[in-house]
DNA sequence: CCTTGAACCTCTAGTTGCTAGAGATCCTAT
DNA sequence: ATAGGATCTCTAGCAACTAGAGGTTCAAGG
């Protein structure tokens, strides 16, 4: 049985961050030792890994408890688990597209500026006036 | 003189933001009616399109209050300017390269994935074992 | 065995950038 | 004059934690 220093150390998780994803109902309520401390085992640590790793990848985390009642059900089809992952690659993907598109507004921007005074600073300008951008909506990032 | 409705209208940031970036001191206090409504003019609605625009590019609030400072003196060298947008380019680029390792994982995740029950679903296994991962740190997106 | 200090406990509050709601007031059009 | 939409202030909530206060427990060294 590991104290929540030494799950901490190996999952990569820090320690309020794992109280937290308890106070949640992520994990489920540690066992303690005699001093109240909390005890985890194998499983404990597995179920952390696998919450660690789906953070890693992005899904926020009612998208993880989803995962990992579907993880409880062995013999049922993999399908949600599908929707769940395509759902998040669609995410990305938006994403990465939004943040090319602001990427290069922000080249753009750099490029013309000649870096004299604020008074013809293109950075400042084109924050200005809409009008010198070349996108129209952004969306959120 | 615009009421905050119109005001929101015609910049396109919704009133409960408006008064929002009010009370954090983004934008100044604004003139108010007999009736204690605001009203603003054509400089605060500028202002207020400057920080729009400035959002919609990513950059966070507390660059967005230095940028504005910074475009209210003119004389100055646009330096200053152009740093914050150079870290705001290599916050955008980083997180482009973090999303796309992102998106190549979970392709990989549903390509492998045969879609039969959950006990041999790709997503749940790559998900619980970090050595199925090609990726060893991503990062926060 | 005792002490010291690191690790643990609970609890509250803060972060970023808003959004939602309650309950009251104002303004405008009919 | 009145109906209704728009506005006002205030509080609380969202994600996903992080930081800190103030107190307890555990493990290692003397």
């Amino acid at each position: 049985m590991l104290s929540i220093g030494k799950l901490s150390g190996t999952t990569g998780v820090k320690v309020p961050t794992i109280r937290y994803y308890e106070s949640i109902g992520l994990l489920p309520e540690a066992d303690r030792s005699a001093g109240n401390q909390r005890l985890y085992d194998l499983k404990a640590q597995e179920r952390l890994a696998f919450i660690r790793h789906a953070r890693e990848l992005g899904f926020p985390l009612d998208c993880i408890r989803e995962l990992l009642s579907l993880s409880d059900r062995p013999e049922m089809s993999c399908a949600a688990a599908d929707v769940i992952a395509k759902r998040q690659l669609v995410s990305v993907r938006d994403r990465i597209i939004r943040l090319q598109a602001l990427q290069q507004e922000l080249e753009r921007m750099l490029d013309q500026c000649a870096c004299g005074t604020i008074s013809d600073c293109k950075v400042i300008e084109v924050l200005s006036d809409h009008q010198n951008c070349l996108h129209s909506d952004h969306g959120e990032v």
